[in-house]
DNA sequence: AGGTCAACGTAACATGGCGTAACAAAAGCG
DNA sequence: CGCTTTTGTTACGCCATGTTACGTTGACCT
């Protein structure tokens, strides 16, 4: 991944350039910026993993402008802020802030509160990325997500119906995770409708035996997507993801 | 995705109760737990999408804890403490936690910080999802915790039913340590619905003798799962876990 | 020891969830 | 329009799980 791309957000230009020269000491690149266009400048032209972002720019408001970037990209964001008290924290995480810090600030511990973020973050592909087509593999089976068909490991080439590809995707979205009936229902139907409330008969258990048929080496016995009583269903498999063009 | 379930850890009883109702009224799932073992517990038998870690734990130490959760899971971790300073906070984010919160704290500003967090690692994807295959041998059994069924010693396969799988796994996860019908009913349920207090049935003594008429070589005379008299069971046996790749 | 009683083991039964075969309805497709 | 393919519904039976009932065990008392 290389070296972490911080860009500071400040109005004081002796503020900006002191924190710019304390996270370059410490490893970063840092990138200092002062206003929303400097910001979206830099984020077109350029990778930036992580924004600290002032609260008081002038006239402009890091709050505001924390939304708006949060309504388009992903990219993790810091507030800084003189403002410390509790509603205007909230204020902050509203909008969809990672953190939120008070000025002034222990640097040490905004270097480690930095470094959680991107922990965090880093393992999250950013929404550019997850446009590009991903490969899975699972269990020796690959699927590409784009064609209705795998291949099992033996090199077969299965191919599914589009309702039994669409399950397929939501359960390699969700690994590990018990999903009801009524969450798998509602993650099939592209609709966008919200819920509709009720009742739907035994269409996802058969839609779940037909994938088996096809994807279990013994659907009698399943071993990747399989029952949780009561429940539903979950699917436990290793997946990786190829991002790969 | 499902109701966000959140575990509190606290060793303060009172505290416990009033965080979870709290979260409970704001929409998540909520369970208390207070120790290191039961952090494990619930990890092992079902999902935990959040966990928030009281630094002072009697005996035991939050942080300490979650250094090590954090060697083996993934999991979003977020501190309590009333120990403020900011050298312990450092700790903290050492650690790989995910955030600190000072004791005592606005409930609100809590919830904020809680979404922000898992706004975050909601998106976590499936390859940080590596499933983490522990097997374990005890008295020469095998098990390897991923399909429902165990190795005799002299090699026979013995298939469980889901619920014998997952209370096997709650054993193992306690050696040595009486746990009640309670507990272990509790652990069981992934239904996450918060304790109902009262009232079930024989049922965990019928679980517990339908897996010790599959491993125990005299089921009337059990060597490894035992009857703690008036109080529950206990699993005594040698345990060793090989973590493999 | 013998007696008492609650805790426990478990056989027998009850229940309800789930797999699936068979059928029916939709959706493509020429 | 028929024919095929996909998707949903119904019905039936199995079986995992829970409940009940009764016998046994073991701790405690006198």
């Amino acid at each position: 991944m290389g070296i972490p791309r911080l860009l500071v957000v400040d109005d004081d230009s002796e503020m900006r350039s002191m924190m710019t020269q304390f996270f370059q000491q410490n490893g970063y690149i840092a990138l200092p910026a002062s206003s929303e266009n400097e910001i979206r400048s830099h984020l077109t032209s350029g990778r930036i993993d992580l924004i600290l972002l002032d609260v008081m720019l002038g006239d402009e408001n890091g709050v505001e402008i924390c939304a708006r970037l949060r309504r388009e990209q992903d990219v993790p964001i810091i507030l800084v802020s003189a403002l410390s008290a509790d509603h205007q924290r909230m204020a902050g995480y509203e909008v969809g802030a990672d953190d939120y810090i008070a000025k002034p600030f222990n640097p040490q511990l905004l270097l480690a509160r930095v470094r959680a973020v991107m922990q965090r973050a880093r393992r999250t592909p950013s929404l550019a990325y997850r446009r590009r087509t991903r490969t899975f593999h699972f269990d020796g089976w690959v699927y590409d997500g784009k064609r209705d068909e795998v291949h099992s490991p033996e090199g077969y080439l299965v191919s599914l119906s589009q309702r039994e590809s669409a399950l397929l995707k939501v359960l390699l979205a969700n690994p590990h995770i018990p999903l009801t009936r009524d969450e798998i229902a509602a993650a099939l139907d592209v609709t966008g409708e919200t819920d509709k409330p009720e009742a739907q008969g035994r269409a996802i258990d058969m839609l779940v035996g037909r994938l088996r048929s096809k994807i279990e080496a013994n659907p009698k016995d399943p071993q990747m997507l399989r029952t949780e009583r009561g429940v539903g269903y979950v699917f436990t498999a290793d997946i990786s993801v190829d991002e790969d063009a």
